[in-house]
Parts: C-alpha cells; structure tokens; sequence
DNA sequence: CGCTTAGTTCGGTAGTATTGAACTATAGCA
DNA sequence: TGCTATAGTTCAATACTACCGAACTAAGCG
C-alpha cells in the first residue's frame, strides 16, 4: 500500500492539476480542514470535521486526486494514513496559489453560513 | 445567440467554478491571452495567439464554460464575439485569486519554454 | 492465529466534457 | 431580396470522472 502512494516531485506539479484538484467543493473542504489542523489527519476524521458523510472510498478517491496533484503528501502512522498539505513546497513554486485560493474558499463559505443563517 | 450568453451574477460565482474553468491549459490560456491583449477578442483570434489550431466548437465550449464560471463576459460585435476577463469584478469578489493563478501559470509556461529551448 | 480498524481496488451507474457534423446568425454585395 | 462568406452554437456519440457498495490488503492487538 505505501509503496502506492505516489507523491510527486514539487518540479513536475502543474497548475493544472492543482486547480483541477481544488475545484471540488469536497475536495478545497478537505484541504481546508488539513490546514486548519495544523498536523496530520487521516481520512474519517476529516469526513467528521467536514460533516459531510461519504464513502470510504470516495474519501480515499479524493485523497487519492489531492495526492496525485501533489497538493497532499500521505504516509502511514500505525493503521490509518495521515495526510498533510504540502504548504511550503507549493508556496515556493507556486507562491501565493494556495493561500489566495483558500482565502477565496472560506470567504466564500463564510458568505454561505451567513445567507444560511439570515435568509 | 446573444440571448444564449448567460452571464452569472458576480455573486452567484463559486470559487470551484472558476478553479475548474481555470483547470484546462486550454482555457487558462485564453483567459491568459485575453489579458495580455487589453481587449476583447473573439475564438479565432485566441487559437491564433495560442498557437493551438482546434475546432469551432470546441473554442465555443471552452468559452461557454470559462463564461458560465463568470470568468469571462462575451458580446457580439458584428460577426464576431467579443470576450473580456471579468478582472475588476473577481478581483473584487475574490482579492488576489485570478492574479496568483495567472501568475503561477505563466511562471509554468516560462518553465516549460525554458527547459525546451535547452533539453 | 483471529479480530478490529483504516484504506485501497474493483465493478457498475450517473453525470459531465470533448469533438466533428450540421445548423443558425450577421455582414457585405449584387 | 437573395447569395455567399464568416463566426458561433447545437447535436449526437464517445470518453472521462464522481460516487457508492463489496471485496481485498495492511497494521495493531489479544
């Protein structure tokens, strides 16, 4: 299983693959919350904080993409799988990406909770 | 035709609309020309600048998405249809976000042309 | 070893993207 | 008016991707 875990090098990441694999709402949740943890955090409980119930393996799928687009590193910490964002690396390719599209993503999710709340 | 071009409300703009518009190096190519020329531009005008021949239908698609994202705003010109990037309105509903993506994609691009020219 | 927990892989279904071919809209000109 | 050229759109078929349940693999513990 670890020996499947493909992370790429940070020099063949692309924007692309990047976007593509922030531009699921499940999937920017994810590394929201990975970032607000501020350490690892494995796949049922970020499914938790995010209250959004899904499938073992649609979580390991979109972990799975996170990974393969290089925006995720993952290794294994005794049974479950603990996944950080690769923050520092993407932030010296890719400098102020990451930062501006999460910065997008929670004022868009506070706007949310707000209409949500007053309607 | 023209009552065809629906153009979201800046505020019906989602993050992961505009992340997956910008996820094909196809359309963030566009979206990249359509700055760099200052102007509006039609299809054609674009595959030429791109050095990337494609089909009709294919330039109209890609346009219908990145203007169903709100990325970009189209109107018809004579014959032809002109399309601009909503700068100002994205920049101010999410600050820094089309400028950190465009940034990181041309740093790419200039990457990729680089290791071209000296394999 | 068997049992439990955590993820991955597989197979099927549903929704979306992409493309060439056919169609529509606009302009120019006789 | 009609004819023709140009620019985009729509259509139908194919390809891709998300999602889930079920079966499988990996690690820890008794």
């Amino acid at each position: 299983m670890s020996r499947l875990l493909t992370h790429p090098h940070i020099r063949d990441v692309t924007v692309a693959a990047i976007l593509h694999a922030l531009s699921d709402p499940l999937r920017i949740g994810i590394v929201n919350e990975l970032l607000k943890s501020r350490r690892g955090m494995n796949c049922t409980e970020t499914a938790l904080r995010l209250k959004r119930p899904m499938a073992k393996s649609t979580c390991s799928q979109h972990y799975r993409i996170l990974r393969e687009a290089g925006v995720i590193a993952s290794e294994r910490k005794g049974v479950d799988l603990s996944s950080r964002v690769r923050a520092a690396e993407l932030e010296g390719r890719f400098p102020g990406l990451l930062d501006s599209v999460l910065q997008a993503y929670r004022k868009e999710a506070s706007a949310a909770a707000r209409t949500k709340r007053q309607p």
